[in-house]
DNA sequence: ATTATCTATAGATCTATAGATAATGC
DNA sequence: ATTATCTATAGATCTATAGATAATGC
């Protein structure tokens, strides 16, 4: 049952989709490859048409999330980004959310080819964040690594309130005072420089 | 071949202190019942004298990591902590560092039991940072939201440095970046009240 | 007699491969 | 003829349990 290659290929990319949010949900291992391909509406045998092997998968799924996450951060303003990040809605969102926060601690123990696509993913991050910052006018230097500081908080932020009990107050503090925190930072800058409108 | 009791005790102990550090080199999931038993010099039929399942010493693993890692810090004040937090010692030591860094993505996929091993731990770690805070004399109520906005950073620091290749640069630069950022919240308080020496 | 350990195994997984099938693309 | 899919399976896992063994604790 060969079909077109425009088909094939269309395959091969809700592979990467299923991938990409299931990843996100259970982790590496929480995901066999039948379940991918059950949920892409193919049979396990076909996977190995598309991909040499599971780690070949995971490294591009990890980079289509972070495209995805980019995509949606994109033109934001820092602050507005980072309310986005830390609602509840994304902490409860996983499978849609970003991939730092849902699989940075699984991407420590794989393989190069995702640790690679998690520093491309990293890089895409803080440089949107920068972009965000509210500079002074000759573009300070300082914002790339208050971004650092500011993404590394945020991603903290919701890996600790995903790791609390469901309902657990504990949960929803750490996400209100990271906010403040990021918020505080984002303005004064993360060495205390004072805070100065952006243009 | 039964054993005395306190034989038994011994062997439960060094059966908890191999999966607390097997766990958070591996992951739970990365980490076999017959790994753990055979790295405690016990073969894994055993292991159910000891425990109920896994997941019961999944839970019980987080709360001894957690007591270790809290014991390290305890009196520290908060910048001393950060520093030996954000590391490189703390980086490449995965099997003695922090539960949180190591392990909370996947705690988030657990069940109950290790969640509320994870929240106790976090108050724990938040409640010692709290203290170790430069505070105004009247201990500042502000001093528990700034610690875990800095716990957030730390955390996420450790993890994003691990995530990226072995030898990147870029993991090296996240934890100098977050470690000036620590500094900075924890000098200026995270909502930008000015910095007061404590006492 | 009780019980902590051991050996052995049941019953589910899991990744990856082999060979058959059938429709595209030459 | 090529090739994307399917079915089936090899070979490793994995958690948990059953039954045998042998030394403690009564």
């Amino acid at each position: 049952m060969r079909i077109t290659k425009q088909q094939k290929q269309a395959n091969r990319e809700r592979i990467v989709a299923a991938a990409s949010r299931l990843f996100r949900e259970r982790g590496f291992d929480g995901v066999g490859v039948a379940d991918l391909m059950a949920s892409a509406g193919l049979t396990h045998g076909g996977f190995y048409n598309h991909f040499r092997s599971k780690d070949a998968l995971i490294a591009e799924a990890c980079a289509q999330g972070f495209g995805e996450v980019a995509a949606r951060y994109a033109g934001r303003d820092a602050i507005t980004a980072i309310e986005g990040y830390l609602s509840r809605a994304h902490r409860d969102a996983r499978g849609q959310g970003c991939p730092l926060a849902a699989l940075s601690g699984d991407a420590a123990r794989e393989p190069d080819g995702a640790r690679t696509a998690f520093a491309s993913g990293i890089e895409d991050l803080v440089r949107l964040l920068a972009v965000g910052m509210p500079s002074a006018p000759d573009d300070d230097p300082g914002d790339r690594a208050a971004a650092f500081a500011v993404l590394a908080q945020a991603v903290g932020a919701v890996i600790l309130s995903r790791a609390c009990p469901d309902t657990s107050r504990l949960a929803d503090e750490i996400l209100d005072a990271c906010r403040t925190g990021c918020r505080a930072m984002i303005e004064a800058g993360a060495a205390g420089r004072p805070a100065v409108k952006r243009r």
